[in-house]
DNA sequence: GAGCACTGC
């Protein structure tokens, strides 16, 4: 059988840091490839594709408010376009040019390639902020790379962005949630601010889109315009299409399929197949290394988000000599991640994807054809070194029958806290804000009617004073800041602060997937387990972690089978709640084991999120109708029922699944949400 | 008996 037994792992192998999200400097970007390394960094800056463009971007600029730049990553967008600004006296008077990123280590990376290049310290001219790091300096700071959630804390601050000369959204394409109320912000600030410069750096897709939402001018006079498009020529190659005559009936085994085929027929070339998640990944992996047993000369390789850090980093390793590369990835290898020398891409056409709908209020995790941008996004990554090839697991007509465009991010997901948000910002009709891609009305009313539901805002859709305005300043979920708050009150934000940041982590428990080490894990787990369910759970786990001494920690961590890294950073977000409380002169306070108010306080902010054990045996929300079951991942899923139940969130891959789980009486709801439960039942 | 990908003064 495959090879993916744990069984060997010695205590000080790397791989038992599993750590997800944490930049350290020893990380520095291993993402990016630099074909130009051997050169000075000069002669690197002048090589780049931008560089032919320097005098155009700034002409442009002196025209026109908004520069829409298209060009392929890896021309030089991101890290020389401040620069010229720079160079080009856009900072004299002290203002700075923003540039925003949708991950954090692409913030960090770009700004220490750029200090580098302008040899200057990382925090003086050029800086970044990040959500815990802000490295920039107030008085010589110029060019400042951050995450978009950070730009939209600014604005909550000063809505006009005055500190900005310009500010440049990179890698809009990605569409998410943040740069879309963004981009609806900006539209309404660069008309009230002149002055200011936006340049929205995307994907050739949809550029004249987003030149289109920007552009002010209503006659038909094109020397209005108030918004353009540049062109930057890229680096890819040629990328052949090649597609299946007809459709395929299993696409794993399709993918497994067509990596033999490529590898017997084709020239030396790494390989990347992409499936939709991490069971078929690891079943396309372990077909695949039966093959390599038998001598055929591949080297397979998973890729997925859930992987370790060092098990990720093997992708850009050089894999032994004489065979050839074979990535299985889900779609972090679409965007988030590129790994170099690859020549051959095979596409399954499919993605799973997070879908909420508002009629049952359910988030719900799907397998959906891939858009036709999407197809293209990942044909390109064959064509990064030489001309490659695309294999499509699909027809060429079905591939004509895929929706155009990939549905963003804000079409797809609940609103509430975008909602709060853009009401904080003063924009009172949130149903016409100008989103680029305006979610369906219902999702955002489904989100107006939680919040009201929640006590954030009154019954005239205004923001409460105080509760809805304190809940628009934090960066967590609606329903988790009202537990928070409502902690506050009740004498238990310690306990609501604790288990609110275990849920931002990915996992506080480190789960081998099997052997002995997975049946130790589970048992050590079980000592923590409370019949209160997961969010007890994690107060408990942190508890215990807390109460030992920091010497200890790591080894407490490794012998209880708890992530070490995901502690610290809890411990992280802990303070910074404790912090962002201080703000409202509240602060965390311990109700020192009084479980009945810790529960009943989780059940103020998830109270919409309440279940019933029915007669059948499965599990029914009190508004919906759908049957849900407990997720194998919770602690209560191996003991006996309970009757009433609150869940975080609700999973949907073959049936509804609730995750994070408290036990609740009935009499709670009615006596903390009265008004949400009478009006359910008048239904 | 199960986990697309990101992010937050």
């Amino acid at each position: 059988m495959a090879m993916k037994s744990l069984k060997f792992l010695k205590p000080d192998d790397a791989s038992w840091d599993v750590d997800k999200s944490d930049i350290d400097s020893s990380n520095n970007t291993p993402f990016v490839y630099n074909p130009c390394l051997s050169l000075s960094l000069e002669q690197q800056r002048l090589k780049l594709p931008v560089h032919r463009s320097r005098n155009e971007i700034l002409y442009l600029l002196e025209k026109y408010q908004v520069l829409v730049i298209v060009g392929e990553t890896g021309c030089g967008k991101s890290t020389q376009i401040p620069q010229y600004l720079l160079e080009a006296g856009w900072c004299e008077d002290g203002k700075m040019i923003g540039v925003t990123e949708p991950r954090r280590v692409a913030a960090v990376s770009l700004a220490s390639r750029v200090a580098e290049e302008k040899g200057s310290l990382l925090g003086d001219t050029v800086g970044f902020t990040i959500r815990f790091d802000d490295c920039t300096d107030k008085e010589t700071t110029r060019i400042k790379y951050m995450t978009e959630g950070i730009l939209m804390m600014e604005m909550m601050e000063d809505p006009l962005l005055r500190n900005y000369a310009a500010i440049m959204l990179d890698e809009v394409h990605e569409q998410s949630q943040n740069v879309e109320i963004l981009m609806g912000l900006m539209k309404k600030i660069l008309k009230k601010n002149k002055n200011l410069r936006l340049l929205v750096s995307s994907a050739t897709v949809d550029a004249e889109h987003v030149r289109d939402f920007f552009n002010l001018n209503v006659t038909k006079n094109e020397h209005a315009d108030t918004s353009t498009i540049l062109s930057i020529e890229g680096r890819l190659y040629p990328v052949d299409c090649f597609y299946v005559k007809d459709p395929v009936a299993d696409y794993v085994k399709a993918t497994v399929e067509t990596v033999l085929k490529i590898h017997n027929a084709e020239p030396s070339g790494d390989i990347l197949c992409f499936l939709t998640g991490q069971e078929e990944v690891d079943t396309a992996i372990s077909l695949l290394q039966e093959h390599s047993k038998q001598s055929v000369k591949i080297f397979p390789l998973p890729m997925y988000g859930s992987l370790t850090n060092n098990e990720q980093m093997k992708v850009f390793r050089y894999c032994p000599k004489g065979l050839r590369k074979v990535v299985v990835a889900t779609n972090i290898a679409e965007t988030s991640i590129t790994i170099p020398g690859i020549v051959y891409v095979i596409d399954c056409g499919y993605v799973k994807m997070r879908w909420f709908d508002a009629s049952s209020f359910t988030d719900n995790l799907v397998v959906v054809p891939i858009s036709q941008n999407a197809a293209v996004q990942r044909a390109g990554r064959a064509g990064r070194v030489r001309s490659g090839k695309v294999y499509r697991l699909y027809t060429e007509e079905d591939y004509a029958r895929l929706p155009p465009h990939t549905v963003s991010e804000i079409r797809r997901c609940e609103l509430s806290s975008a909602v709060i948000k853009l009401k904080a910002l003063g924009i009172d009709n949130v149903v016409r804000f100008p989103f680029p891609s305006p979610p369906p009305a219902k999702n955002l009313l489904a989100g107006l009617e939680l919040l009201h539901a929640l006590g954030a805002v009154s019954d005239d859709a205004e923001l409460t004073r105080p509760l809805g305005f304190r809940m628009a300043e934090f960066p967590l979920s609606t329903h988790e800041t009202k537990c928070l708050l409502q902690g506050c009150d009740w004498g238990c934000s310690y306990e609501m602060a604790v288990m609110i940041a275990c849920r931002q982590v990915e996992s506080i428990f480190i789960s081998p997937a099997s052997g002995e080490l997975s049946i130790r894990a589970k048992i050590k787990k079980r000592e923590f387990e409370v019949a209160e369910g997961d969010l007890l759970t994690f107060f408990n786990v942190y508890s215990a972690y807390a109460a030992t001494s920091d010497d200890n920690k790591k080894k407490w961590c490794h012998s209880n089978f708890v992530n070490h890294k995901s502690m610290k950073r809890v411990t992280q977000l802990i303070n910074q709640i404790g912090s962002l409380l201080n703000k409202f002169d509240l602060k965390l306070t311990s109700c020192k084991g009084n479980l009945e108010m810790v529960c009943k306080c989780v059940v103020s902010g998830f109270f919409p999120n309440a279940a019933y054990l029915h007669y059948s045996g499965v599990y029914k929300t009190v508004r919906g109708v759908q049957d849900l079951s407990i997720h194998p991942s919770s602690v209560l899923y191996t003991l006996q029922q309970p009757q009433w139940v609150v869940f975080c969130e609700t999973v949907y891959t073959k049936k509804l699944m609730m995750r994070e789980l408290t036990v609740v009486k009935p009499e709670w709801l009615l006596e903390i949400a009265p008004h949400f439960y009478h009006k359910t039942y008048d239904r």
